[in-house]
DNA sequence: GTTGACCTGTGTCTAGGACACAGGTGTAGG
DNA sequence: CCTACACCTGTGTCCTAGACACAGGTCAAC
């Protein structure tokens, strides 16, 4: 099995099954003939498990460390509990601030809406963006009404069902 | 004002200045004594900008159209509002994806709460999670009950108070 | 033998800075 | 005047997880 035909299989790229080659993942034997890489039914499991991994959120670091404790015949199931609850926390506080973004990011655009055009001058540059970075400063936070508590919620939710579609 | 006093003047790094100056983005004049740039109130506000606008969400090339159109006289409003409506659809696209990988990777690790490790063998590398993703492919989206949605939408909706407290 | 389609490995590129490092600056002390 | 040493500077490289470019090799059809 050369590279094309692993990646169709698992229907990924190539170049991705080139990059796990290059760092190690797979091991495939050179064929003396014309310098081919050719893979075996232990690269293809291996791949199969390396997808699986990055699916479920590891690293590419913790898929190596993973790969490497079991080629040492060694349990890695600790090592994959402990990491993916490390990566679980990454991923809400990931998830916190990108929340936080897109509601600012909503409320820029909206505000805007009622907000003209206009040339930079000498001590602003785009006056949309500087005015609601400097109204966000003098926003207290604490006054945070239920209002927009719930708009947040009802998006999410919409999201989530529009996730669950897909 | 030299990047040291720059950056500390806007709780950034100093590498950060460095980084804005070395795309052009900041232009300070060069100390010919001993060749250390020297930052003037120009700087200091396209730097206060650049932070505004990254903080918005916009990235690093959107800002420098932006700079360039307002450089050149232009009102960049319109592609800040062009911009900012494309982020905004692409922030939402990820966040459905983290949000979707959010669920798996939790119900991964709650799954795994009942499952011994056992050391690698000669068809599994990492039991949990080959036996999680070929789970995940026999169970047919679609049958999606509105019990993992409430789950979904209770964690969220308990974020968000995470976040409104921070 | 040759054309041409496809395939291969290697090197480089991405975003947004962080980090390493060799050398310069400036000041306190001798 | 000289040195020691802390701090500062610019430049080059590194990070993720692959994507892309490209020169050259391979292989079947003609």
């Amino acid at each position: 099995m050369r590279v094309a035909e692993l990646s169709e299989r698992l229907a990924i790229t190539p170049d991705t099954v080139r990059f796990y080659t290059r760092i190690g993942f797979l091991r495939p034997r050179k064929n003396p003939d014309n310098g081919y890489k050719e893979y075996g039914a232990e690269d293809l499991q291996r791949l199969k498990f390396i997808l699986s991994a990055r699916g479920l959120g590891f690293s590419v670091d913790d898929v190596g460390q993973i790969l490497r404790e079991a080629d040492q015949g060694k349990s890695p199931c600790h090592a994959t509990r402990t990491l993916m609850a490390t990566r679980l926390r990454e991923s809400e506080q990931r998830f916190r601030e990108m929340l936080a973004l897109r509601n600012k990011m909503q409320a820029a655009l909206t505000s805007w809406e009622t907000v003209p055009d206009c040339p930079p001058s000498g001590h602003t540059i785009c006056h949309l963006i500087e005015a609601f970075s400097e109204q966000e400063w003098s926003a207290e936070p604490g006054l945070d009404s239920s209002t927009e508590m719930d708009a947040m919620k009802d998006e999410t939710e919409a999201m989530n069902k529009v996730t669950s579609k897909r």
